[in-house]
DNA sequence: ATGCATGAGGC
DNA sequence: CCTCATGCATA
């Protein structure tokens, strides 16, 4: 089993490599496809550069990257180009994504922070509050504590009970003002080389995750 | 890059 | 209903 430091190198290699040869992430994900037959996503190879996914999780994308990693330093290039799998049947079974307002969030967040884990009951309430579906509640207080979990294994006593809060605003309305952008989602900008020039050139790449 | 969603597996 | 791994769709 890798140490989470060196989970956090072996992250910080395959993003180098990656980029250094041209690859975007949807692009890696699609390799590992070729390779080994299972395909992943841009947004799991973005989630896995960044940590973002459990460590258990990453160890078991490990072995695959790590072996795409000497493929793309063998090969150098001709690597992965293959023709793009057309395999696409418009299934419309998802349902489309609800945007959930931005003061209904902080409700949330206000809730979550009084009670992770809110009973059947509970969410209907928070749900006919809020005007929302009370799936969409389920649904969010699962995504908030996966959340969590990923960020969990960090030392620091204080952190994660004390990011984006500042409203104490439950049912009624709530004053309009700028959330501190949260510092827990560290970016790796400190080790960039210079000759670093990746495919999009949108600020973002130099921007805390959220105003 | 991230928000909301799905589905498998677990009790 | 939950957790967990994962991704479509979107900002």
């Amino acid at each position: 089993m890798p140490t989470e430091i060196e989970m956090q190198q072996f992250a910080r290699e395959i993003k180098k490599k990656r980029v250094s040869a041209g690859f975007t992430q949807a692009d890696v994900g699609y390799a590992l496809g070729v390779l080994y037959g299972k395909m992943f996503s841009q947004t799991t190879i973005c989630r896995f550069e960044s940590l973002q996914l459990s460590y258990k999780n990453m160890c078991r994308l490990k072995p695959l990257l790590d072996s795409w990693l000497a493929e793309a330093t063998n090969n150098d290039n001709l690597q992965a180009m293959i023709n793009r799998d057309p395999m696409l049947v418009q299934s419309r079974k998802r349902k489309r994504r609800t945007n959930i307002e931005n003061i209904a969030k902080d409700s949330l967040e206000h809730y979550y922070l009084a009670n992770p884990k809110p009973g059947t009951q509970e969410m209907r309430q928070i749900a006919q509050n809020l005007q929302l579906e009370k799936d969409v509640v389920r649904v969010w207080f699962c995504n908030r504590r996966q959340k969590d979990k990923r960020h969990a294994s960090k030392e620091g006593s204080d952190s994660v009970l004390s990011r984006q809060m500042g409203h104490p605003n439950i049912g009624g309305f709530h004053l309009p003002q700028e959330m501190p952008s949260p510092g827990y989602m560290s970016m790796q900008l400190g080790s960039m080389p210079p000759m670093y020039n990746p495919a999009f050139n949108n600020k973002d790449m130099f921007y805390p995750p959220r105003p």
